[in-house]
DNA sequence: CGTGAGTTTGACGCTGTTCAATACTTGTGG
DNA sequence: CCACAAGTATTGAACAGCGTCAAACTCACG
């Protein structure tokens, strides 16, 4: 997009970037292909980290391809998703010198990595990179409150059936949802377990409303009633 | 505060203003106390609209007292509140042309307006707004991530805990907090019923944690047990 | 063909909702 | 000043849905 050049011409810094297995000890970059290439251009392998939650958010991402989710992790090892992000979406852009959240690579990532003008105490520092980054950090809040809605729907049903609609509206092919995430990742994005999210897949494909091609393969059969089920 | 005048001088647009009693039939502004004044301040009496859902997001809202509330209604007629606002912050500034959420004043509130500059096309054609409001953007966007988090705490008690500490931080005596809001605006906040906010609170008084002097003013007896349930 | 991660399904208990009754608070009018 | 009414809050009992624990199944990969 058009939007990607500015940002890239505006903001772009060139940074070297790490990723890490999850909950394994952190060891260096390692991607899926060829070297690194030199500039803003990074590759995150599939479950790994980005960035963890305290580190220093001196840098934000911009999703060239792959799915990214930014969590949380509670005391009691629980871990909580707050969104998932994909191509074209920025993530890691936040108001305080620190990560606030984890970032980990869903899906095997190529991003783009911007550097931050401006610390948090001259945030109208740099007045252009403020106003071209606006339209992304709103979208980013309007995210956040309709998931927070959404986590007040009363049935397990009805947030596993507002999951796929959000997603039905990312794939290519809206009867089609190829799912990049595991059960856990729904589970732990919803508020709901693994034994939960399949249950209710499981009676929504009885009540004909979707059709379980593979386990991360969903048909939609019938999305008006699929679309009732927010309401 | 300087920002708030710096927006003033900046931002600001003079509107009149309209409210209605929630739940009747609109009708015209109704204030607690003397005629409108010309210019942006309004004044908007207790559980009174400030504006609904699908209304055109032209105007944006600093508080200089009182508390807001903004909130969707789902078609069963159950209200979800996304977000509490209190003296200094804002509400209302959207990226596309109507508000998603509603606005109410949960008390008797002193609102300044400001008029938005440039659409949803444009959103960077006023860069000094931009650039201002940023700032402003990103808080409410922290909120909507950890109010979501919150949300999905297990337990109720573990709730209304954090929300307790929510508003101590508010709070002039951090000892003493002062609920400016019902039973049900807590539940709809929380995601859970009335009975329940109240069964909660009850807990805490039990295991003499909290003190309910009155049914809106709390006493915090122990703070580091009320900090541990979020954990 | 075996292994392990991911997923599905079943049985049971707990927590929060629902429905219902009671108490408290505030404002209004006699 | 008291009585009454309406809104708000508390408490109880029964039920339902989700979490927990456990076992079986699927699939990709070596």
């Amino acid at each position: 997009m058009s939007m990607s050049k500015q940002l890239a011409a505006g903001v772009l810094g060139g940074l070297a970037h790490f990723s890490w297995p999850i909950a394994e000890a952190r060891r260096p970059f390692d991607r899926h292909g060829a070297p690194p290439r030199a500039g803003p251009v990074s590759f995150v392998a599939q479950n790994r980290g980005i960035y963890d939650e305290g580190d220093e958010a001196d840098t934000f991402f911009e999703i060239v391809a792959g799915v990214v989710r930014t969590c949380r992790f509670s005391s009691d090892g629980r871990r909580q998703i707050d969104a998932f992000y994909v191509a074209k979406e920025f993530f890691g852009f936040e108001p305080g010198a620190e990560h606030r959240l984890s970032a980990e690579a869903v899906s095997n990532c190529t991003l783009i990595s911007y550097r931050r003008r401006g610390s948090e105490k001259s945030a109208s520092h740099d007045q252009a990179q403020s106003s071209l980054l606006l339209p992304y950090v709103m979208r980013n809040m309007v995210r956040a409150q309709e998931h927070a809605l959404l986590l007040r729907c009363r049935s397990a049903v009805e947030k596993v059936g507002m999951f796929l609609m959000e997603w039905a509206a990312h794939s290519p092919n809206a009867q089609v949802i190829v799912l990049e995430m595991t059960r856990r990742d729904i589970g732990d994005y919803l508020g709901i377990t693994i034994e939960t999210v399949s249950r209710s897949l499981a009676q929504l494909e009885r009540a004909a409303v979707i059709e379980l091609s593979s386990a991360r393969e969903i048909r939609i059969r019938d999305p008006v009633a699929l679309r009732e089920l927010n309401a």
